[in-house]
DNA sequence: ACGCATTAAATGCTTGTGCATTGAATGCAG
DNA sequence: CTGCATTCAATGCACAAGCATTTAATGCGT
């Protein structure tokens, strides 16, 4: 029994999606891994901070909460949690309190982590074009 | 410093690629998981088997070496391995001696495994109409 | 003011994955 | 035939991810 007709379209849409993003980010993993020591998910979130993208309490543009981040790369709440103490072992991040909610806690992105995000971000742009041109 | 203007493109590729992916993989693996007992790998694994889509030695259509599969499901041969004893522990799949090659091992869908394939091609395909369409 | 459901983040635990290694079988060179 | 590099699959090991639970802080209802 093959597939349905109508079924065709979406297996094979959802393969290539498959395809395209086992190859992309295992590119990705290997360059931003060997020439700047960051994971994908380490850059990606890197990344979002560093557009200070914020759609924070005041509006602002360098503190982020934890669970905005995981919404933002697709990480569950616990993975995001570990992953900012991985980053702030390496500094590249620092958490602060959260006065206004002291549940909460502020993730800040240090010169170092601005530092390194700058310079993995050629390389993550150069994979990208090389991949999905 | 905001992005350039020709990595734009590429970088929302990505990000759209990588939010459709956790979308659509996540909702898989809860309804196979849920429904039949399967994650998203093990479904892939013996949906290529049962499409009996064999590049392998005499272009059968049962038999397949595991680095075969590992490439198509876009797994490390590792991860195919332990995947295949999983399968072989509920039943689903066996592995025989490769007479030719006694190194390599053919992994078999048994009926158990075409049972459930046939029971969970359903949902798999209407989770994704249901994301993708 | 008090208790109770709710929310944020951290942590224990289990599992799947990749890398590197191992062990077995093959095949090729001399 | 012997030795050596190669290939296939399995395994040891380290690590990241998700789920469930925990701890702390809120805030809502009475």
């Amino acid at each position: 029994m093959a597939r349905q007709k109508s079924g065709i379209d979406v297996i094979d849409t959802w393969r290539e999606l498959l395809a395209r993003h086992a190859t992309v980010s295992c590119a990705l993993e290997r360059e931003l891994s060997d020439r700047h020591g960051l994971g994908v998910s380490e850059f990606e979130v890197l990344d979002r901070m560093a557009e200070g993208l914020a759609t924070c309490d005041g509006g602002g543009k360098e503190k982020f909460r934890v669970q905005e981040l995981a919404d933002e790369v697709h990480l569950s709440q616990s993975a995001l949690s570990r992953l900012i103490a991985r980053l702030e072992r390496e500094g590249l991040v620092t958490r602060a309190m959260c006065e206004a909610d002291r549940r909460g806690v502020f993730v800040l992105l240090t010169d170092e982590g601005r530092k390194r995000h700058a310079e993995a971000a050629p390389t993550h742009l150069a994979v990208l074009t090389t991949h999905l041109g």
